[in-house]
DNA sequence: TGAACAGTTATCATATTTGATAACTATCAG
DNA sequence: CTGATAGTTATCAAATATGATAACTGTTCA
């Protein structure tokens, strides 16, 4: 219970590793999260008021905006969370082949 | 070896009531399913021949493309059929009041 | 007519998401 | 420190999507 300046050192000593970070932008659910995360704060809410608008609980919000959970959020949950910020969404599909091929990885020799 | 698959197509999207013509093609749910068929029928493909691709039944895949079924799939089920017919998918966000500035309504003055 | 093909629909079991609650960390301000 | 605010995580029950099977319609072709 007593903890007084010790609390303000452990703060600092645990920080996040950045560990996922190049990697999973290319899983659209990751892409998902960190639009909703950014919209939403763009729009100036909290996880709380959104949370009122659906009619749900903050828990639930964060859970749909947070990587770390492995659920894969349903169409209409995405559409309604994009609606309380105010936005619609739409679904875009691009071919797969489509090489950009430019700056991804390391360069390598074409022998 | 294309039978009727486009002539059964275009009866079925011709036999829709004209109810959801305008209505729906604002739910991304209802464009989802029809940029699914078009995109498959694109790729030459059978729900059947999907179905094997995903391990799974045809049945399953007409309940995902057709509008009549309310489910609202998940967002991973949506990304593993685009993947079976070579697409990536993106959800894009758009403003709920996009003011096109054009022709969409009349013009007010914005004092 | 009959067989093969493509898609639909119904049903059930299973898997997964979602809702609600509560406890927790962290930050900020008095 | 205390309280308030914002977000996270765990857990369980309830809701819903998905998988599998089977029966069905409609089309095409011989």
């Amino acid at each position: 219970m007593n903890r007084s300046t010790l609390t303000e050192f452990k703060r600092k000593a645990l920080s996040k590793p950045a560990v996922d970070k190049e990697y999973q932008s290319l899983s659209p659910a990751y892409a998902l999260r960190k639009k909703l995360i950014a919209l939403r704060q763009k729009a100036g809410l909290t996880q709380e008021q959104i949370a009122e608008v659906l009619h749900t609980k903050k828990s639930n919000i964060s859970r749909l905006e947070n990587a770390n959970s492995v659920i894969s959020p349903k169409l209409s949950t995405i559409e309604q969370y994009a609606d309380a910020i105010g936005y619609d969404i739409e679904i875009k599909f691009k071919p797969k082949n489509h090489r950009t091929n430019r700056s991804i990885g390391r360069k390598k020799r074409a022998d």
